[in-house]
RNA sequence: GCGAAAGUGGCGGAAUUGGCAGACGCACCAGACUUAGGAUCUGGCGGGUAAAACCGUGGGGGUUCGAGUCCCCCCUUUCGCACCA
C-alpha cells in the first residue's frame, strides 16, 4: 500500500465522522493514544524480550534505577528517574549487551502505617495495591523492566533474609543491643538513626523536633567498616565527587590522642577519670580547663547534691536545644558554669577548672575536652568570656629566629608551629610533639592515639508495625536468643491493631509475642520492633540477580557475574542514608564470602530534581504534573521525551506544560514524515553507500552526525537533552529537502536508509512511536535488538565549510572553503573577500592566524 | 564559617578541548493553506540602528590575536556540613 493509498484511506473514514474537527488530506495527525494503546497490549502480552539473559556470552549490563517507595502514584521525579535509565537500558541492548534491568518496591515503611489509621485498611492490602497501580503506571510508561524479577521488600519471600542476615550479623557480632539515647519523633511514634535526622527534625517530618528518648536498641556496628567506607571512596570514580564529599564528611574521621585526666578529691565516683579527645594534644600544656558536655554522665555527680548547679546545667541543655531547633548550632552563644571541681593535667600534673560548656556536644568525641584558649578559636572565646587563663604553648615558625621568638597573634591555631611551656616536649613541631606525646601517654597508660569518626552505628530498631521483623526472642533464662536458622521466616502477623501510641503494635499480640526458648524450652518473649526499612533496600539489588531463591537471598556465583552494577540512577537525597547503608553491607556480604565484590555500584548518576513554578512539587504548592495526566493527554512517549530534554539530567528540571506540548509536536512531525514518505524496508546492500547528489548527500552529512551526537553521549555526559535537539534538527533537515525529495533527487532507497536510522535513534527515547514506524517500515526484527547505527565519519564529512573572518578578533565575513584547504588557501582567500577588504583597508596586516577547519583572524594596524 | 555546584534572550536551555554567543524547544510576531484554526507548513525573533557601527554571557580587573570558557577580586542563588574538640 502506498502512501497515498493511505493517506486517502484514512480521508475517506475521517470525512465520515464529522462532528469533530476534520483533517485535510495529507494532514496525517499522530495519534499517539491509539498507538500507544495498540503498543501496550502487544507489550502485555509478550515483554521477554526486556528479560535477562541467565546464561549469556554477551558482555553483561547492569542497569539500574533505585526503586521506589509504593506511595500509591508515581510522581513525575520517578518519570524523569526511569526514563534516564530506560533510554540506558534500550541504548545497552542494541549495543548487543546482555542487559540487566529490573525494577522492585521498597514497600515497608510507615505510610502504609498512617494510611491503615485513616483509612483502616490494612497496610499489606494498601501496599499491595499500590504496587498494582504503579506498575500499571510502569508498563503504560513504556519502560523496559524484567518483571520476572520483581522484588517486594514487605513479601515474606524477601524479608525472611533481611532476618537470615540479621542471625550473620549477630553470629559475627555486628549487631548489638544497647540501651541509649535515641532520637525518637513524635510523629512516627518511633526511633531515627543519625542520618534519618536533618537539622534536629524528622527526616518525614521536617517541621517536627526530634526528642532524645532513652531506649534498648539494636546496633548495626557500621563503624566497624568506617575506615574501608572513607577508604573505598577513592575507588568510586564512576560516583559524583558531590557524593563522595558528602560521604566522606558523614564519615568525619579524625585523628587525635584520647587523654584520662584524674578527677580531683571525692567529686565523682572514687578513682574516675574524665577521657577527652583531642586533634592537638601537642598543646596539653596549655590546658587551663576542662569542658564536659552538659549530658556528660559524671554531670550528673556534680548535680546530684547541688540543686544550683543542676538547674544552670538544665539551661545549658535548653541553649543547645534551641540552638539545633533554629539550625545554626555554630551560632549559639557560648555559656558554661564552673563546678568548682578540679581535674589533674597527666603531663603537667597541673590542677585544672572543670567546666560545663553548652558548646560541647555529648555525641561527638567522648563529650568532653580539654581546654586550650590559647590555640583554638572556640576556647579562646571562652576563655576570655570567664577570664580563664590563656597559656601559649605553641610558638610560629619562622626561618628567621628573631621572628620565631615574637608571640603571635592569639588564638594560635595553626598546626605548622613549636612548643615552648611543655616540660619535656618543648622546643619541638607540633606534629613530632603529637606522636611523642601520645607515645608518652600510652606507655603511662593514662591515654593513646586514637582515630574519632562522626559515623555512629547504624541504629535499626523501630517501634513500628510495618517493617521485617528481628528474629530475637528475650529468654528469663538464656536471656537474648536468636531465632533458630530454620524458624525462618518469622512471619508479621496480619490482624494487628495499628495505633500510634502504645509502643510496638506488635507488642499487642500475644500469639505474636510469647514463645517457647527453642534453647530451655521455657517461655520466652518474641522481639517486637522491627528494622529500619533501610536494611531492606541495602541489599535488594543482590536479590534481582536470583530473585526467586528460596534456599539463600542469592546464589554467589550468579551475583559474582552481575556485580558491580554498572549504572545506578537515583536522586541525590540518597547520597548518604541509603548508599552509605548498603555500601556497608557489600562489605558485610564479602566478608560472609557470599560475594567478591568489594562495591555496590560502579557508576553512580545523581538526577535532579522536577520542579514547577521554581518549586519542589508538592501537594500543598498545588504545583504537582500527574504522569497519568500528561500520558493521557501527550502520550508516554512525550511525557518521557520531554523530561530528557528540558534540562541535562544532572539538573533541576522547571517543569512546563507548554513545553510537552512543542515535544508532542515533534512526535507528531516525525510521524507525518514516514506518513508522507512512506519507503518500506531498506535492502541491506545499499546501507552506508555514498549518496551522489547534492541533496542526499546533505541529508547524509546531518544523519552520520546525528548519530555521532546520540553515540558520544551515551558513551559519555548523558546530556539527552542535546540528543534530542540533534534528532530534531535531523528531521528538520528532513522537512526542508522536501521539495527535494518530491522531486526524487533523493533515491528512495537511501531516504529508506535514513528513515531506518531515525527510528533506531528514537528508540531509547520513544519507544512507542518507534516501534510504530518500525512496523510501517515493514520491518520484521526486533527493534530492541536491531543493532545500534554505526557512525560514519566518511559520510558525515563536509566537503565544503564556512570559515568566519575576523579582523582583530572581531567578525567580519565568512568565507566558503573546501574541506581540505590549506591555511595558505584559506588566508588568501579571506583577504580576497570584500568586507574583509573594506575592513583591513589603509592598515597593515601584522598576524593571520587560522585555526584549522574553524576561523580565521587577521591583526592589523 | 567550611565545602561543592551554578549565574547566558521573555522562558527551558546550547556552545564537550580558549575560536561564529544564543543550537533545539517554548512563548511571541508575520505569512501560507483555510468556512474555521488551539491543526499544519514557511519566515522572523538578544539589545541597538533606516541600515550599519556599536553593545551584550552576575560585577570589576587580568592573560591572549581571540575569553561564556583560563587567572585574580567581589556579588547572588542552590545544595551539603557545621562550636566535630
Amino acid at each position: 500500500m502506498s502512501a497515498h493509498d493511505k493517506s486517502e484511506a484514512a480521508t475517506a473514514t475521517r470525512n465520515g465522522d464529522d462532528e469533530n474537527r476534520i483533517d485535510r488530506p495529507n494532514d496525517e495527525r499522530y495519534d499517539a493514544q491509539r498507538v500507544e494503546q495498540k503498543w501496550f497490549a502487544r507489550w502485555q502480552e509478550d515483554d521477554s524480550l526486556y528479560a535477562a539473559e541467565s546464561r549469556s556470552t554477551k558482555k553483561k549490563y547492569y542497569v539500574l534505577e533505585m526503586l521506589p517507595y509504593p506511595s500509591g502514584v508515581l510522581h513525575m521525579g520517578h518519570v524523569r528517574n526511569y526514563a534516564i535509565g530506560d533510554a540506558l537500558a534500550r541504548y545497552m541492548w542494541m549495543n548487543g549487551y546482555n542487559v540487566l534491568h529490573p525494577m522492585g518496591w521498597d514497600s515497608f515503611g510507615l505510610p502504609a502505617e498512617n494510611a491503615a489509621i485513616s483509612n483502616n485498611t490494612p497496610p499489606r492490602e494498601w501496599t499491595l495495591h499500590n504496587i498494582a497501580n504503579m506498575k500499571a503506571q510502569m508498563k503504560r510508561l513504556g519502560f523496559a523492566y524484567d518483571w520476572s524479577r520483581e522484588v517486594t521488600t514487605c513479601l515474606p519471600e524477601y524479608y525472611r533474609w533481611n532476618q537470615w542476615f540479621f542471625l550473620k550479623l549477630y553470629e559475627k557480632g555486628l549487631v548489638y543491643r544497647k540501651k541509649s539515647k535515641v532520637n525518637w519523633c513524635p510523629k512516627c511514634a518511633t526511633v531515627l538513626a543519625n542520618e534519618q535526622v536533618v537539622d534536629g527534625c524528622c527526616w518525614r517530618h521536617e517541621d517536627t523536633q526530634v526528642e532524645q528518648r532513652e531506649l534498648e536498641q539494636w546496633f548495626v556496628r557500621t563503624t566497624q567498616y568506617a575506615e574501608e567506607l572513607l577508604r573505598d571512596l577513592e575507588k568510586l570514580q564512576g560516583w559524583p565527587e558531590k557524593v563522595r564529599i558528602m560521604q566522606r564528611n558523614w564519615i568525619g574521621r579524625s585523628e587525635g590522642a584520647l587523654v584520662d585526666f584524674q578527677l580531683e578529691g571525692n567529686a565523682g565516683p572514687a578513682g574516675s577519670t574524665i577521657s577527652v579527645f583531642t586533634t592537638r594534644v601537642d598543646t596539653i600544656f596549655g590546658a587551663t580547663s576542662i569542658q564536659l558536655a552538659p549530658q556528660h554522665p559524671l554531670v550528673a555527680d556534680f548535680t546530684r547534691y547541688n540543686q544550683v548547679l543542676g538547674a544552670d546545667v538544665e539551661r545549658l541543655i535548653a541553649e543547645q536545644r534551641k540552638a539545633k531547633e533554629v539550625g545554626d548550632i555554630g551560632e549559639i552563644e557560648k555559656h558554661g558554669v564552673n563546678t568548682h571541681h578540679y581535674a589533674i593535667n597527666p603531663f603537667s600534673g597541673e590542677r585544672v577548672p572543670i567546666w560545663i560548656a553548652n558548646y560541647i556536644l555529648m555525641d561527638y568525641g567522648t563529650g568532653a575536652i580539654m581546654s586550650v584558649p590559647a590555640h583554638d578559636d572556640r576556647d579562646y572565646e571562652f576563655a576570655k568570656k570567664y577570664k580563664l587563663e590563656i597559656r601559649l604553648v605553641i610558638l610560629p615558625i619562622s626561618n628567621d629566629p628573631e621572628e620565631t621568638m615574637t608571640e603571635p597573634q592569639l588564638p594560635f591555631t595553626a598546626h605548622d608551629g613549636m612548643t615552648i611551656n611543655s616540660g619535656p616536649f618543648s622546643g619541638i613541631s607540633c606534629a613530632d610533639a603529637i606522636k611523642k606525646m601520645s607515645a608518652y601517654a600510652e606507655e603511662k597508660g593514662f591515654g593513646k592515639a586514637t582515630v574519632t569518626y562522626r559515623l555512629k552505628d547504624w541504629g535499626i530498631s523501630r517501634q513500628r508495625y510495618w517493617g521485617t521483623p528481628i528474629p530475637m526472642l528475650y529468654c528469663e533464662k538464656d536471656g537474648i536468643v536468636p531465632v533458630p536458622e530454620k524458624d525462618l521466616p518469622v512471619i508479621l502477623p496480619e490482624k494487628v491493631e495499628i495505633t500510634l501510641t502504645g509502643g510496638s503494635p506488635l507488642g499487642r499480640v500475644p500469639e505474636f509475642v510469647n514463645v517457647t526458648c527453642p534453647k530451655c524450652g521455657g517461655p520466652a518473649r518474641r522481639e517486637t520492633d522491627t528494622m529500619d526499612t533501610f536494611v531492606d533496600s541495602s541489599w535488594y539489588f543482590y536479590r534481582y540477580t536470583d530473585a526467586h531463591n528460596d534456599r539463600a537471598p542469592f546464589d554467589g556465583k550468579i551475583a559474582q557475574y552481575w556485580f558491580p552494577i554498572d549504572q545506578y540512577i537515583g536522586g541525590i537525597e540518597h547520597a548518604i542514608l541509603h548508599l552509605i547503608y548498603s555500601r556497608f553491607w557489600t562489605k558485610f556480604m564479602r566478608d560472609l564470602g557470599m560475594i567478591t565484590n568489594d562495591e555496590p555500584v560502579e557508576r553512580l548518576f545523581t538526577q535532579g530534581m522536577v520542579i514547577k513554578d521554581g518549586a519542589k512539587m508538592s501537594k500543598s504548592l498545588g504545583n504537582t504534573v500527574s504522569p497519568d495526566e500528561m500520558v493521557a493527554r501527550y502520550g508516554a512517549d512525550a511525557a518521557r521525551l520531554y523530561s530528557l530534554f528540558a534540562a541535562p539530567p544532572d539538573r533541576d528540571l522547571d517543569w512546563q506544560d507548554s513545553g510537552i506540548e512543542g515535544i508532542q509536536r515533534f512526535l507528531g512531525r516525525v510521524y507525518r514524515f514516514f506518513v508522507k514518505n512512506a519507503t518500506g524496508a531498506v535492502s541491506p546492500a545499499l546501507v552506508g553507500a555514498l549518496q551522489t547528489t547534492p541533496e542526499a548527500r546533505a541529508i547524509q552529512r546531518k544523519l552520520h552526525q546525528t548519530i555521532k551526537r546520540v553515540s558520544d553521549d551515551f558513551q559519555g555526559r548523558w546530556h539527552f537533552n542535546t540528543c534530542i535537539s540533534a534528532i530534531m534538527e535531523l528531521v528538520n533537515v528532513l522537512y526542508a529537502a522536501e521539495d527535494h525529495i518530491a522531486k526524487k533527487k533523493v533515491p528512495a532507497a537511501f531516504l529508506a536508509e535514513v528513515q531506518r536510522n531515525l527510528v533506531l535513534l528514537l528508540a531509547p527515547f520513544a519507544p512507542y512511536l518507534a516501534h510504530e514506524l518500525w512496523e510501517m517500515l515493514g520491518e520484521k526484527g526486533s527493534l530492541l535488538r536491531a543493532p545500534w547505527p554505526k557512525y560514519d565519519a566518511e559520510l558525515a564529512k563536509e566537503e565544503e565549510i564556512e570559515i568566519p573572518v575576523q579582523v582583530n578578533g572581531k567578525l567580519r565575513s565568512r568565507i566558503t572553503v573546501p574541506a581540505d584547504s590549506e591555511e595558505a588557501f584559506v588566508i588568501e582567500r579571506a583577504l580576497a573577500d570584500e568586507k574583509v577588504k573594506a575592513a583591513i583597508a589603509g592598515k597593515q596586516v601584522v598576524k593571520k592566524i587560522y585555526v584549522p577547519g574553524k576561523l580565521v583572524n587577521l591583526v592589523v594596524k
